[in-house]
RNA sequence: GCCACUUUAGCUCAGUCGGUAGAGCAACGCAUUCGUAACGCGUAGGUCGCCAGUUCAAGUCUGGCAAGUGGCUCCA
């Protein structure tokens, strides 16, 4: 007999050799059907999390604790999508004699598998076909079954059968190691786990349809992703799509468009955003908020053009690292002369850095810009506001001494985070991004810098108490970073804070300070930027926020509407009264209904409406209504007053 | 850059088998003067993304190019 432990602590004894399928179904038969795995761990254990997720119905043959893990655990969910996408496999099989499969994972939402058509064709069309085979082939209640195969005979196997791709994947596997899954007629190397059967599966919706390389390789081989997602009930794939639809509607291409903000055009070129008056005004008072914060972090405004010589990037070494993917350099009517446009604003900072002699006393020195640069992003990567060719950095450069990094690296972590708390952006990830270690050639600069650079970020951050990700490989070629990404309204994942060690620049630049000592010495950089730029903040908090933007923000920020014509003339007083205040007020006496102005003015999503008829214009007073909640009635100076006050809290 | 799909009025979208283009909203005019999310009537608006080809005839079929969308790769 073997002791099984439960998460509330309690213990029972079971046969060796019990499955999670049947400890579940000792409990309750309804606990067996909801549980998709089970999280394994064995006794004594004591690293964290739940342990080893496991298939229901491989046996446990000592004491362990054990967690069964149902739908609204993230691991069951993994579970279940990865199955999905064998069955996937299975009714492709069936549908497209011949094809040859890469991978096939689950994913944050759903699954998919890389597939080589092997001279078939699928479009989105042929979805409901593959969605129907793959219902059917559920219906056949499938077990998943596990095997250990010996290396040998994998390869064999799947030579065989032409699979070029999972001989590949076999070849890099350790003998011993190598395990199939069956599920009806599909065998697939898979580590596993899997659900038990797949009964379970009961709603499928494939997703869309794209390329992509395979392992990654741009020079290999494009296979064809198929994505899907499934559900155990029909009903929650309904309330997925529910779900989906509404976060498009929050997409910020669209609202950019409805809300007047920035558009594009194709004569203007791909990625060249063009902004509006009433993106603008936003733009202006992103901008202003960051400057008023950053004046009391001890920033110093700098201003620099947006072109450079073409030598000022051969000295920064971008122009070794991109310039054969960058707009190329201008050239001018003297001969031998090479510009270009401004694709980061680091190499300018450091030559007014060098533009006086430098004191420690000096230091740190912060130079701010909102810089526009300009990058010749790929055509295909190209993306609403969130990647452009054109955009402007609100960044700042650092000059400090070896001493004084990881100080000042942590007041950047406090202003990113003031930022983020003004914005309510909860849900971010900060990311170190560190050398990957088997490619150091990848990366300028010195081992010991590096070393050094990347254990004051480790050190900062977990002063400052960050939960971070570490990924190896995501470093810029200069040095590590901390990264703040926050995700879009269909959950993609964008950059916006970053902060960057750079030990390279100022050594490239010869930069230098004296010291107290009179030895010159060699600064330390750091590369910031708290919304990453201004377009893809813009963007994200767009989705955010759905437009509704808080009130410093709002482009408009007030619309007065008159009842009818006969009260115009007060709402222009008012109108006055309020522009006078710095209050971005404006009046809608369009000879429409009321109703109607009413919806429009919603639409664009501006946050104050102030009604004014019969009544208001004898007493002086306005209606107030925020984002459609009545505020009731005040005098027109009254509610300058409050509407400031509400503007203070949301800056606390 | 690569793969797939898309492109019709300012916007959102119909357009069947190839027979020469339609709606709603917006704009403009008239009427209306209105109390918290779309009043009514009328007018105007299109080289069907661009360029070739097939055809008696192309929005529709074929090819090329451009832009957009979803991914991949990339992201200083």
């Amino acid at each position: 007999m073997i002791n099984i432990t439960f998460p509330d602590g309690s213990v029972r004894q079971y046969e060796e050799g019990i499955t999670g399928y049947e400890i579940a179904r000792s409990i309750s038969p309804r606990l067996a059907e909801d549980v998709l795995a089970i999280a394994v761990k064995a006794a004594g254990d004591t690293t964290i999390g739940k342990g080893e997720v496991m298939d229901l119905n491989r046996p446990i043959e000592a004491d362990s604790s054990i967690f069964l893990l149902k739908w609204d655990d993230e691991e069951a969910k993994r579970v279940f999508w990865h199955s999905s996408s064998h069955l996937m496999a299975e009714a492709l099989e069936d549908l497209y004699p011949g094809i040859k499969f890469g991978i096939g994972p689950a994913i944050e939402n759903g699954f998919y598998y890389d597939v080589d058509l092997a001279g078939n064709q699928i479009t989105d069309a042929d979805f409901p076909k593959i969605e129907k085979r793959m219902l059917e082939l559920a219906r056949e209640k499938q077990e998943f079954v596990r095997i250990d195969v010996p290396k040998a005979e994998a390869l064999k196997h799947f030579e065989e059968k032409g699979e070029k791709y999972k001989c590949e994947l076999i070849n890099d596997l350790e003998d011993g190691s190598i395990t199939y899954y069956t599920n009806g007629h599909f065998t697939d190397l898979c580590r596993g786990p899997h659900l038990r059967s797949t009964e379970c599966i009961k709603a499928v919706k494939l997703t869309s349809l794209a390329g992509a390389y395979w392992r990654g390789d741009e020079k290999r081989e494009q296979l064809t992703r198929i994505y899907g997602i499934t559900f155990p009930k029909k009903s929650l794939l309904d309330e997925y799509l529910v779900v989906l639809e509404e976060a498009k509607k929050r997409d910020h291409r669209k609202l950019g468009k409805e809300m007047e903000l920035f558009t594009f055009s194709s004569r203007v070129g791909m990625g060249l955003p063009l902004w509006l008056p009433r993106g603008s005004v936003m733009r202006y008072e992103l901008e202003s908020f960051l400057r008023k914060k950053q004046k009391q972090y001890g920033y110093l405004p700098v201003v620099t053009p947006h072109i450079g010589s073409k030598d000022l990037y051969v000295t920064s070494g971008h122009y070794a690292k991109y310039g054969k993917d960058s707009f190329q350099p201008i050239h001018t009517p003297q001969e031998g002369e090479e510009y270009m446009l401004k694709p980061m604003n680091c190499p300018h900072h450091c030559e007014i850095f060098r533009s006086a002699p430098r004191s420690y006393r000096d230091l740190p020195l912060r130079l701010a810009e909102f810089g526009t640069v300009y990058r010749y992003e790929q055509s295909g990567e190209l993306h609403g506001l969130t990647r452009v060719r054109s955009f402007t950095q609100d960044d700042a450069h650092m000059f400090v001494t070896p001493d004084q990094v990881k100080g000042e690296f942590e007041k950047v972590i406090d202003l990113i985070l003031y930022v983020f708390k003004i914005f309510k952006f909860e849900n971010y990830t900060a990311q170190v991004s560190l050398r990957d270690p088997n490619n150091k050639a990848k990366y300028i600069g010195s081992d010991e810098n590096w070393e050094k650079a990347e254990n004051a970020i480790i050190e900062a951050s977990a002063e400052k108490g960050l939960k971070t990700v570490v990924e190896y490989g995501e470093a810029a070629f200069y040095g590590p970073k901390l990264d703040f990404m926050v995700k879009d309204a269909i959950g993609r994942r964008w950059q916006l804070g970053t902060i960057q060690v750079d030990y390279n620049l100022p050594e490239r630049f010869q930069l230098e300070y004296t010291d107290a000592d009179g030895s010159k010495k060699r600064p330390v950089m750091i590369h910031r930027a708290p919304f990453g730029s201004i377009e893809r903040f813009s963007a994200v908090l767009l989705e955010h926020t759905g437009g509704h933007f808080p009130l410093w923000l709002a482009p408009d920020q007030v619309k007065v509407l008159p009842v009818s014509a006969k009260y115009a003339d007060y709402a222009k007083k008012v109108c006055d009264l309020l522009n006078n205040s710095d209050i971005r007020t404006s009046v809608d006496d369009r000879n429409e209904t009321l109703g109607k102005r009413i919806r429009e003015n919603s639409l664009l999503r501006i946050p104050v409406r102030i009604i004014v008829g019969e009544k208001e214009t004898a007493e002086g007073t306005v209606s107030v209504t925020r984002e459609g909640t009545d505020v009731g009635a005040m005098k027109a100076e009254e509610f300058v007053s409050w509407f400031k006050a509400e503007m203070a809290k949301e800056l606390e």
